[in-house]
Formats: structure tokens, C-alpha cells, sequence
DNA sequence: GCACTCGTTTGATCTACGTCAACACGGCAC
DNA sequence: GTGCCGTGTTGACGTAGATCAAACGAGTGC
């Protein structure tokens, strides 16, 4: 619980911060979110990067928490294990998402981290992660994470059990379409990173019924699917989509 | 943005330090789970105390933040606004409780807080609250909370939407049961603080199934409800819906 | 006392979505 | 090429829970 052994401004740049500098996640990254003066802070905090094949998990829910993650490259999931045995996907995550938030409350996770592709994860230790706190103006930014992640997953609780399968999956492709377009990337023209079944699972509906809605949208002219290569041609009605009664 | 004008340690005890060291809420409230230390930063933090009747807004999505509340007495419900007008529960509040956390990212309320009786609610205005936070150990308490409320919710977006109406109300109960336990109450026998119509938003269920299902707990001997009295007889038959495939 | 409202229970029916099942397509091994 | 497997689409049918409806009890005002 120490701070004074750690020389905040003075550290020297390595080669991790030359790595972090030429980042393609640019201001996306959690760690280069950080005003100018503190970049220094860099070397200190990041460990290492883990590459993740398809599959793999990067945590799971009940290990004692390890660090913070911030996704570099790819695409990955988090589960929430259920009573019954099942499990419940509460999240999709992709390049410069942050991950593993949900540990600091008690130390361990709540949920699985699974790799949908091959990813790339920095990963900053819980110990440094700590100490970089320390900071007030991380600190302030770490608190906008979490209260983001709150409203973001609030939001999600509210739509999933109230919404249409027709609602649900309008709300998920336009939501896609925003994090493609905050990513720089086009809004109407993306690739779909999980199965139907994934989709399925995320929004309380099965599988079919993800199937028959899209093919409803593009019966309708809406969009046009082919696989998981989606393209928005008529964003306004899926937006007219949220208000409709039933 | 200057912290240095904060006379911490050397404030004088005053009226309302006072009235937190005497407060029921004992480690339940906010304030006072700071350790013994930092206790003399209670008169900075607390402002006031609002009273709210029964269906009176403690704040509305969109407002601008205005504080950090923790519950003194009462039951409150937080609400999110959804795209067709419709509005959808996402949390029921009582003793102990702090709300107004999710305006921590953007500044502003992503949900309206409504009192469901009569409540007294203290309040940090957000200035002295980030004051407060200068200070670590505070600053670690508030990022637990932050991170508390993430699983809450996560785990609350995970099963509604995937459990059947059985194993939704089932949950309710034993939630509900063990809130009251936490606060040193009986966990058997206790009253819902809501309507019929209110925990069937929660759930996403209708009124009627919530009734219903109410109903056949009972038939089963399970519990008995008459209004908003319940009394659980067998906890472990409740338990027991939770895993049931269907 | 009566009238009125709101919350709750219970019954009868309807429907959106789940379930089951058949088939098509694409990638991969060989 | 052929066979196989995972993923996706589409159809037929079943059901959990929504919707519609009626009746009851507890409050509240007068």
C-alpha cells in the first residue's frame, strides 16, 4: 500500500512504451486514454501481451483476479455461469475494450473470457494497476469505466426480457453498427463476429429466432445478410423498429 | 480541481458528524464504513438529508448529476427509460443502499430514482464527493461499490431473459430474503416492499404470471403470501427451482 | 353506511417464440 | 472428387406466458 517507491515521472521509455506509443488503438486504449504528462506511467503498468487462439479463455469466472485487460486485437465474449448450469453471454468485446473490471469488488471474476478469435490482450497486473491508481487522474478515469460499463450493461438488463425478438435484434445490429463506426469503421457494412447461436444466447432468444428475424429484415429489404456479412440499407426503419408496440 | 484548501483531519466534530455516529445505518451506510481514521471526513461529505413521499423522483435520467445518495430509511426503485416510451425497473433500494453512482461517467443520470414510500435519503453533493475521493482508501471503497454493482446487475441481465417465470420469482424471493438477512432481519418471514406490477417489471414478467406463480409457491406450501406479507416455509424447495430444467 | 379506486387473484383464450426436424451450404480432410 | 461436421435457414407444431376479462378485498373519501 505504498506509493513512494515508484518514480512516476522519471521512468526511462523501454520498449513497451514505444510499443504502446505506435499502438493502431490509439486514443481507444485504456492506458493511452491518459492525458500527456502521464504517459510515463506506461512501462509501469503494462506486463506483457497474451495471444489468444479461438476458444481459449483469457479468465474465468471465480479465479482470483490476475489484472485488467485491454483488448488489442480480436474479438472475445463474457459469459455469466447461471444455477442451472447453463451460461449466459453478457458481453462482446473488441479492440480497445477493457475487460476484467468486474474483479475489483471482491478479487475474483464474475464471469469467463473467451476468445472468439485470435486476440491479443495487454494485460496490467492487478498489483500495478493498484499503484497506478494511486494517481488521481487515473483513478478518476478508471471510476468513468466502471460507471460507464454500469449504464451500458443497465441498459442491456432493460432491453433483454422487455423487447421483441424484432426489437432485440434491431437494438443489437444498430448497436453493432455504432461500435464499428466509433472504431472508425463504416456503420452500414460490417462483419458479424459470433454465431447465430452467440447472438442467440446474448439476447435471450434461440437461435432460430435470431435466423428468421434477420431474414425478416432483408424480406423487408432492410438489410442484406450473407452469413455474418451484414449491410444496413435502411437504417430508419430498423430504428422505427424500437417504437413499434409489439 | 485544488484539494490542498481541505482542512481534513483537523475539522471540528459537528451537528451532523454527530447524527452519522448515532445513525441506525451503522457499516451498512456509505459514510460510515470508512475507517475509524477518516472518519472526521464525514462532515465534509454530507450535506443533507432530503425526505421523499411516496412516488417523488430523488433524480431523472438526463439530469445533471447532483450528488451521491445512500439510503437512510425507506424503499426507492431506479427505472430506465426505453425506446417506446415504456420505462423498465432495473433495481428496488432500501436501507444502506447507495444510488447515483452510474452518473459517475458522463455527468449525468442514465436512470430515475422514485421513492416507493416514504424515504430519507442523505446526500453528497457531487463536488465534495470528488473531494472525498482525493483521499485512497475512499477512492478504493467507491471503485468496490462501482464494481459491486456491475455483478449485481450483470448477474440480474443474465437471468431475466433466460429463466423461466418460476425460477424468477424464485430468485426474487431469495434475494429479496437475503437483503433483509444482510440487514439483520429475519430472512423467512418479511414484506415486499413493491407491487405485483412492479416486481413483474423487474423480472420481465407480467403482473399476472407474477400472481400466478405466487400462487402455485403456495400451493406447493412453499411460502405464504397474503398482500405483501411473505412467509418462506421451505427455502430449499426454492432452491431447488433454480436448477430445474424448465 | 355507500361509492369509488387500486391492487390482486383467478379463469379463458391467444400468440410469439421455443422446440423439433429436415435440408442446404461451406470448409476441411483425405 | 466423396464424406463429414459445424453453421445457418426454413417449416410444422407445441407451449409458456401474454392478453383479455371478471370478480374480490382493502383503502379512502364522504
Amino acid at each position: 500500500m505504498t506509493n513512494s517507491d515508484i518514480p512516476l515521472r522519471e521512468t526511462a521509455p523501454t520498449a513497451t512504451q514505444a510499443a504502446c506509443a505506435q499502438c493502431s488503438l490509439g486514443k481507444l486504449c485504456f492506458p493511452r486514454a491518459l492525458p500527456a504528462p502521464f504517459r510515463a506511467l506506461l512501462p509501469m503498468v503494462q506486463e506483457k501481451r497474451i495471444r489468444l487462439a479461438r476458444g481459449e479463455f483469457l479468465f474465468h469466472a471465480r479465479d482470483a483476479q490476475a489484472g485488467i485487460y485491454a483488448v488489442k486485437a480480436g474479438f472475445l465474449k463474457t459469459c455469466m455461469p447461471l444455477p442451472d448450469g447453463q451460461s449466459k453471454i453478457v458481453g462482446f468485446h473488441a479492440m480497445g475494450d477493457v475487460l476484467g473490471l468486474d474483479g475489483l469488488g471482491r478479487g475474483t471474476h464474475t464471469t469467463d473470457a473467451m476468445a472468439l478469435n485470435g486476440c491479443e490482450v495487454c494485460v496490467i497486473p492487478l498489483n500495478k494497476f493498484e499503484k497506478l491508481l494511486e494517481h488521481p487522474v487515473e483513478s478518476v478515469h478508471v471510476r468513468q469505466l466502471l460507471a460507464r460499463e454500469i449504464a451500458r450493461i443497465e441498459s442491456q438488463a432493460a432491453a433483454v426480457g422487455t423487447l421483441s425478438a424484432k426489437q432485440l435484434v434491431a437494438t443489437f445490429l444498430l448497436d453493432t453498427s455504432a461500435r464499428w463506426e466509433n472504431r472508425g469503421y463504416s456503420k452500414n457494412e460490417f462483419v458479424l463476429f459470433m454465431s447465430r447461436k452467440e447472438i442467440g444466447n446474448f439476447l435471450g432468444l434461440t437461435f432460430e429466432t435470431v435466423s428468421r428475424t434477420l431474414s425478416y429484415f432483408q424480406s423487408r429489404q432492410w438489410i442484406t445478410v450473407h452469413g455474418k456479412n451484414v449491410l444496413i440499407r435502411d437504417m430508419p426503419a430498423l430504428l422505427s423498429q424500437l417504437t413499434q408496440a409489439t
